[in-house]
DNA sequence: GGACGACCCGGACACTTTGTCCAGGAACGA
DNA sequence: TCGTTCCTGGACAAAGTGTCCGGGTCGTCC
């Protein structure tokens, strides 16, 4: 115990450090609610535990991170933390809530400019992650080669369910969607794991290559 | 607490029960001990443990299994789990050997009877999964979509590589693993929580279609 | 078949985390 | 400024983890 508890502790987020910060979790926070009209004391404290949560889980793994420690890194009281969230996982699909947004928009942009491409999602997805390396492989698993992928596979599932809506049966729709989403995030988290050394471009021509072109050639 | 404990407890496996069960991890159990130089008392307790674990990760998933529930089935003292594993992860990991085990026999089997047939292991995989859709889904994860996937993963990943080998570039090649494999993890965690109603040959087959003929035909 | 030694048991211990509750102080919105 | 809402720090019970030990039990080996 010892509890030393004074003007700061060891890594404290500041306010400052968080309004500067542009991540997985940004603006598009009170997005159903007239931001207005909510409580600026809420707003601080949600943003001050998504972001401690938001750094915690880049250098020790979602699972490894305890409502504690984020409370402690966020400086907020514990007993605070459940008046807004009922625990890690609430707080893990809250902020994945950002990227669904962030990538659906860019999802139907990519098809207005070009409507001939299909499953666009990738190229855009592969640019946010090296964007967010960290982040995604704390949410990811990356432990070994682990893929856990918290809600970002249901995201991914559901872009792509909307593309193939209409071909062949249901039944054999899903094992489709079941196909794609699961090359996809092992190739995602792959080329995470091994730095994003390749360029998301790249990546993504290789991958699509695989996809729609079968496994056989080069 | 109120530990009352005499000749049962409550759900407590007995020695019959384990010796008649064949499953995930039957036989190969020592395979590297002279399995004559070990005490029985020790292979005792690890096949109740595992089975206890085997049992538990179906009706609760592998998250929620505690050590104690561990060892209040298997009906072994909690203390002695320690002097057998370092926790539930060992536990697992060392159940899965059994299964890799199996895997590769069959991989080799299959690869003698037809070499012209790339990447073997699918059927084999649906096959053995079905026959222990239970412990499958507790590794794995089930919940929602989620695919933690445990060691199973690094397994399959094993395999396939093993496979490729003297294809392209290194880089180009662990690319390809990690589609293959992302994909089949997938559609094979897809299928089991649809209850596995297609039979193996068919979702196999399918598979295969995907993976070597591309999406975008039929 | 008996003695020795390895193994298992149960219980205790210190520690961590979780989730809940409350009183009092602080900050917000009007 | 005033009333309401929010945050805090602390306490609490419950559950789980990992470790240790004395004493009983069961294999193994002679």
């Amino acid at each position: 115990m010892t509890s030393r508890r004074g003007a700061h502790r060891i890594h404290e987020i500041n306010a400052e450090d968080v309004e500067r910060h542009a991540s997985l979790h940004p603006h598009v926070l009170e997005a159903d609610v007239p931001a207005s009209k909510i409580d600026r004391r809420i707003a601080r404290t949600r943003r001050k535990l998504e972001h401690a949560f938001f750094h915690l889980i880049q250098d020790k793994g979602y699972d490894a991170v305890t409502i504690q420690d984020i409370c402690e890194k966020a400086g907020v009281g514990r007993s605070t933390f459940y008046t807004h969230f009922t625990g890690k996982d609430d707080l893990k699909r809250r902020s994945l809530e950002h990227l669904r947004a962030e990538l659906s928009a860019y999802q139907t942009m990519a098809s207005t400019t070009d409507p001939g491409k299909a499953l666009s999602f990738s190229l855009g997805m592969f640019e946010h992650a090296r964007r967010h390396v960290g982040a995604y492989r704390g949410l990811i698993g990356s432990e070994g080669l682990a893929v856990s992928l918290g809600g970002i596979r249901g995201i991914i599932a559901d872009l792509i369910r909307a593309e193939l809506a209409g071909q062949g049966d249901r039944q054999d729709r899903e094992i489709r969607v079941a196909f794609v989403v699961g090359a996809f995030m092992s190739v995602l988290t792959n080329w995470l794991d091994n730095g994003a050394k390749i360029e998301p471009a790249d990546i993504d021509v290789r991958f699509r290559s695989l996809l729609f072109g079968g496994l056989s050639p080069g």
